[in-house]
DNA sequence: CCCGTCAAGATGCGAC
DNA sequence: GTCGCATCTTGACGGG
């Protein structure tokens, strides 16, 4: 048993993105945007099941699938809260007690030596204080991105150079976009699950109406006007006649009601 | 600006 | 308590 004898029955089986009402865009976007929620832009997915039949027509509702908005606060702040840590000390959670440098005083020691040029081209490693990942962590709220103006005057406010701004910027947008596409990862999959099984079961369904209308006599089966037939091999969807001359005239004189193959992904 | 990557520093955890 | 190791976080850099 094939798609040809799906299409014979005149039921339809299909599976896609189900667009909106206005049907404007069947893209999918993925984008991430901060203080978005996750999947945001997605189609919702949908399994539809129809049986043209007369006037009836049977179709499952789209499978909704819901999530809540995760947090835009996506990274852990305590963590700049731990202190800077001169390389001599072992383990600095190990004298914590003895830390009595004030976070200002750290930032500046660290930003004067960052200035300073020792010669050494080593990365050095900048902690920032937690008022400062704070700070910073507000503006990108405000704007993920920053002009000239906007980074000279926080790099000012944060006692940081411009470009320790930029970078700051450049890796946030990227870290949000890396966990963005993990939760959308993460929905796509369930979004599969979930239709692998409506597919399923739909497809157990299509059988049972299938083994109804045979039994049926062939006269109560399917009104010509509901015919349809698959623009890619040109066959009656109604499922009465073999050749497409014999039956084609219901399409040409009901041209309104072609409805499964309207969307050629969806020809048998 | 984005992306991939490196690497310093922080943290967690088991062994002794 | 502390040592060693694994893993994570995140500032920084180079190339496109």
């Amino acid at each position: 048993m094939g798609f040809d004898d799906i299409c014979n029955t005149g039921l339809v089986l299909g599976l896609g993105f189900s667009s909106t009402a206005d049907h404007k865009s069947k893209k999918i976007t993925t984008t991430p945007l901060v203080g978005k929620g996750p999947c945001v832009g997605f189609e919702e997915p949908s399994l539809t099941l129809s049986l043209i039949s007369g006037d009836r027509t049977y179709e499952q509702q789209a499978i909704k699938i819901s999530k809540d908005h995760q947090s835009a606060d996506l990274y852990r702040q305590d963590s700049a809260a731990s202190s800077y840590s001169n390389a001599s000390v072992k383990r600095e959670r190990d004298v914590g007690s003895e830390e009595t440098t004030t976070e200002v005083e750290r930032l500046s020691s660290r930003v004067i030596s960052d200035e300073d040029d020792d010669g050494s081209n080593a990365r050095k490693k900048l902690r920032l204080t937690k008022p400062q990942s704070a700070l910073l962590e507000e503006s990108f709220k405000i704007h993920s991105t920053l002009n000239p103006k906007q980074k000279q005057d926080l790099a000012r406010e944060l006692n940081l150079r411009p470009r320790q701004v930029e970078v700051w910027f450049q890796n946030r947008r990227a870290r949000t976009k890396l966990k963005q596409t993990e939760v959308d990862c993460e929905f796509l999959k369930k979004c599969c699950e979930t239709l692998t099984d409506e597919n399923r079961r739909l497809h157990k369904e299509l059988q049972e109406l299938k083994a109804l209308k045979i039994a049926q006599p062939l006269y109560m089966q399917l009104p010509a006007a509901t015919l349809t037939m698959c623009p890619s091999c040109e066959r009656i969807g109604g499922g009465v006649g073999e050749t497409p001359s014999k039956n084609a005239f219901t399409i040409a004189q009901k041209p309104h009601l072609y409805s499964p193959f309207n969307n050629p992904s969806a020809a048998c």
